[in-house]
DNA sequence: CTACGATTTTGCAGCGCTGCAAAGACAGCA
DNA sequence: TGCTGTCTTTGCAGCGCTGCAAAATCGTAG
């Protein structure tokens, strides 16, 4: 395999510097057309393409950032994972992806104070399991966009939807449908339970504006929000001595793992009991039955987060901590609203 | 933010060189158990990591291995790049991820010469609509594993399990239920389709084996293997005169999406019609009815990957071409056996 | 005690690029 | 014509590491 054409041989091709080809290539200013134009065609004539690796070595960066998710065979994290690929190219940044398992330990490392510095120039982080001291105990120096429910201290971005809000909007649509006992199923009553708390907010909010009575036996915790975790709750639910006509699923997943349930036990989706998810994953829509969810602007996360970052790489002081508010829908399908519903996309 | 901490940072506090440091750290041969020792304590002493960035320039590699896949929201890639993921991590390497989005232009110029040679080390390929013709165009020198049901021609490796013997294991659990119409949703009579077509010829295979026909008109050609493409051929396959007892789907997701199709017409899988996916996503385990599969070893598949690749990356003189068949094997769930495979995973 | 081969350590150059500051070119003006 | 200020271009050093080959050290045989 032959060597790589470098600078130095652009150079001496176009009779200037290597520098002033440096320059020419990374669009500085100040460089004469008919230099430029010298440069650009030795540039082409040789095919010149810049060595990544020592650029970043001389720059002092690592061009990569780091993704960090709790899971990857996640759909909602997969769908993000795509669009936050797209974004950081446009930025000339590769992805670097971590999946933590939800290991709060792990989550911790990766902006604790030294990790692999090196390693990422920044990270978009979105943690599951993260307590507010991991947050305390960060690394400040390292440029941060956090994804999920998590409010800004102003050391770093913090990109979500409006979680209470629209988790309201799903159990009213469940209250709206006429449903009299409406059930919750993911809540995790503990420090790193943030995300789930604030859905269980909205769901009690939504209750007190319908001047109903939430019964809190009908909140069930699970420590995912898995397929797995939503079969079991949703089991639970159904050996209540008056069990849910309604349930709002903190994930798609959550929910189809219900759905799975009250199918495998003879009952109808919706008749018996309607269901809505969290996420609007691709399986939803070709569940059986599809599933009502709420739909968060994945593609406006991931491109905004990406967008924040780079900034925040690139700006000598670090820019104010922003706290962006993605818009999010619901969306009805069956699981809610029954056949009807069906050329609903 | 501080300055890193260099090797010459360690070797001067060691009282050796930093080529001593380096040899010690690399873990080279001939340093007496003394200095090795010494280096030992400077390196934890000061925290010293090696910058991975330098270390490639100077040996001329990247670090990165890519994977490239069409599709990153599909199930079973996003199950396969977490195990490629953990795999590449353990030998040194990141993963690059390219999503193809199966465009064959853009697989091509994957591994066609000259392409970004400097941004990875070697390829896993896990293609779709790559032709033949690609193939011989590639630039040989760049390590290339591949993925899926290709053979390879001596200058890469090839992992992946034997297509046509699971299809005929997949339409021989159909017919052994007695079926009388078998379909198939997936073929790919074209160039491209390579993959699709040693599912057909397993199809066939079966139905040879058993002494019957081939209804041709039940094989149904899909662009993806897509939820949405296995939803609109089983509406086909409903509207037929004779419709189908019984479907092998190419993927999982055509599965789901073909059920999908069948009870929203009112009918019920398996009684009135059983179906067979092919990848074994997490998703046929929870959906409803669960889905009866072909299940490939990927977590073996990824491994094996990386490992070749490695492998190949850092020989100096390629290896020769090898032929890995990874295991597979059938798990029968409610789309075929209905609720009484229940308690099987 | 010297010589020689084997082992361990070192110095230097260089991977390909950019930051920095200085040099050169050029135009305008006295 | 000489001088100043501005715009372009250049040279050099160095990012942190490793390849290479020479130098130093060591052990042992003569």
């Amino acid at each position: 395999m032959r060597r790589e054409v470098t600078l130095r041989d652009v150079a001496e091709l176009a009779g200037v510097s290597s520098r002033t080809v440096s320059n020419v290539v990374n669009g500085y200013a100040n460089v004469t057309e008919r230099t430029r134009v010298r440069v650009q065609r030795a540039v082409e004539e040789l095919g010149y393409r810049p060595n990544v690796l020592a650029r970043n070595l001389a720059q002092g960066r690592s061009g990569q950032i780091a993704l960090v998710v709790p899971y990857l065979d996640t759909p909602y994290f997969s769908e993000l994972l795509q669009s936050v690929i797209r974004a950081a190219r446009v930025s000339g940044y590769n992805v670097l992806i971590d999946q933590t398992d939800g290991d709060p330990e792990h989550e911790r490392a990766f902006i604790a104070h030294g990790s692999r510095r090196l390693l990422f120039d920044g990270v978009i982080f979105s943690p599951l399991g993260l307590d507010q001291q991991a947050l305390v105990d960060r690394d400040t120096s390292l440029p941060l966009v956090i994804l999920g429910e998590r409010i800004s201290d102003g050391t770093f971005d913090h990109i979500g939807i409006d979680d209470v809000a629209a988790s309201r909007e799903a159990t009213e649509h469940l209250l709206g449908l006429g449903r009299q006992r409406v059930a919750a199923i993911g809540d995790q009553p503990y420090a790193t339970g943030e995300a789930a708390q604030r859905r269980t907010r909205g769901f009690r909010e939504a209750h007190q504006a319908h001047g109903r009575a939430v019964r809190d036996d009908l909140i069930i915790g699970t420590p995912r929000f898995n397929r797995i975790d939503g079969a079991q709750a949703m089991a639970h639910l159904l050996d209540l001595e008056e069990p849910p006509d309604a349930v709002f699923c903190y994930s798609d997943l959550v929910a189809l793992g219900a759905i799975h349930t009250i199918v495998s036990r003879g009952l109808r989706v919706p008749e018996d009991v309607a269901v809505i998810g969290y996420d609007d994953i691709e399986d939803g829509r070709f569940s059986n039955p599809t599933v009502t969810t709420i739909s968060p602007d994945k593609e406006m996360i991931a491109t905004t987060a990406v967008e924040r970052l780079v900034l925040r790489i690139s700006s000598s002081t670090p820019p104010p901590g922003l706290e962006v508010r993605a818009p999010h829908r619901l969306i009805v399908r069956e699981s809610t609203a029954g056949r009807a519903a069906q050329s609903s996309s």
